[in-house]
DNA sequence: TAAATTAGTGAGTAAACGCTTACTTATTCA
DNA sequence: TGAATAAGTAAGCGTTTACTCACTAATTTA
């Protein structure tokens, strides 16, 4: 687990700040010094360079994830809730810090260096396998529609929830995303759920 | 209707081009002026600016998205065959131009000019308005199902669909689009369709 | 045919960018 | 206390970027 000094922690939490702010176009070395109000060498004392920043923001957001998807996966509740509080969980996260959504979301920023491509799409599939076992123990418990499979239902569970959270970032976060989220949860788990109990 | 010069739609078509070999981020003049065998300023000579090129790929997108919303949409087709037509053709698209999905999902250039933003923001809306028309009219015809409401489906189709579309891309187009693609919307029609018959 | 327009050249510009370096100041610790 | 280390500064380097401009060659048009 590699650790972050304080100054470090402050680099990135400005980092994400910039990124919320304007965009992440405007996360440049300049006015990330300027943010913090030091020079452009002295961030160099603390990050080799800027890739090394985005992807601590990546990171530290990637720890987060897995120990949210660890607790709930192995919770005693219902599969429909178990996916229920994974995507509630991080909604409310990327209201608290909407830059981090726009890093996630921005997987081209990654795609020249084929390495880091290859961090976010770990980061996907992590999602997705932790979904496959939720779903397949609600098949098993009868919770979860059988006709439909979990290859499909995958795709369509993260697909929602990313369109809603891509809305609501064009929207200028000008909607309440925990509340949108919430109902479209509903509906994706009224399709999912057996109908015949 | 904005009509296109042969010499910027050979413009048009070496950035297409230029995007699909490497990445957004490679668009720049220089390399594309070296594709076309011309010097940069030549390319001044037929677009005002970078984003004028951008806005251009977008905007013939835009016509060729409309035209096949419109013809569907009109058709006399059942509302869950109608919104398959669209994807279907939708990833065809994608599938022979690479290039336009990697524009498309790059929401974020974008996201510093506002007025531009709020373009890419009334694609979406078309699509949206298109799949909402459509859903109505099968819920009335008893094809779709009446205890989710329109405003949920949609975020579900159109997310669905686009996270394939990333996945895709993520993977360096190493799967067959259409085929997952054709998959993927059996499923969600199964999950649409009225089961009472 | 002469003038005007169009399309292209080639050199250049200013700004932005990530990053480096020589040097200074502050802190830690033997 | 004094040497070693950590954290900062200021200047600037090398490159890339979008874009400009004076000029030329070719094509249209009056």
């Amino acid at each position: 687990m590699t650790e972050f000094t304080d100054r470090q922690k402050k680099i990135i939490d400005a980092s994400i700040g910039l990124i919320a702010e304007k965009s992440i176009q405007q996360l440049t070395i300049k006015n990330l010094a300027e943010k913090i109000g030091l020079t452009e060498g002295a961030i160099y004392r603390h990050f080799h360079s800027k890739m090394e920043i985005l992807l601590s923001i990546l990171f530290m957001f990637q720890n987060e994830a897995k120990e949210n998807l660890e607790r709930v996966k192995n919770s005693q509740l219902p599969a429909l809730q178990q996916f229920e509080d994974i995507f509630l969980h991080r909604l409310k996260y990327f209201m608290e810090k909407p830059a981090v959504a726009a890093v996630i979301f921005s997987e081209s920023i990654f795609q020249n260096h084929n390495s880091r491509a290859l961090e976010v799409n770990k980061f996907l599939k992590m999602h997705e396998e932790t979904l496959q076992i939720i779903l397949e123990r609600g098949k098993k418990n009868g919770e979860i529609k059988k006709d439909i499979s979990t290859d499909e239902m995958i795709p369509i569970i993260i697909g929602s929830m990313r369109y809603l959270v891509t809305r609501w970032r064009l929207d200028g976060h000008n909607f309440d995303l925990y509340k949108k989220g919430f109902v479209l949860l509903e509906s994706i788990k009224k399709l999912l759920a057996c109908s015949f109990d």
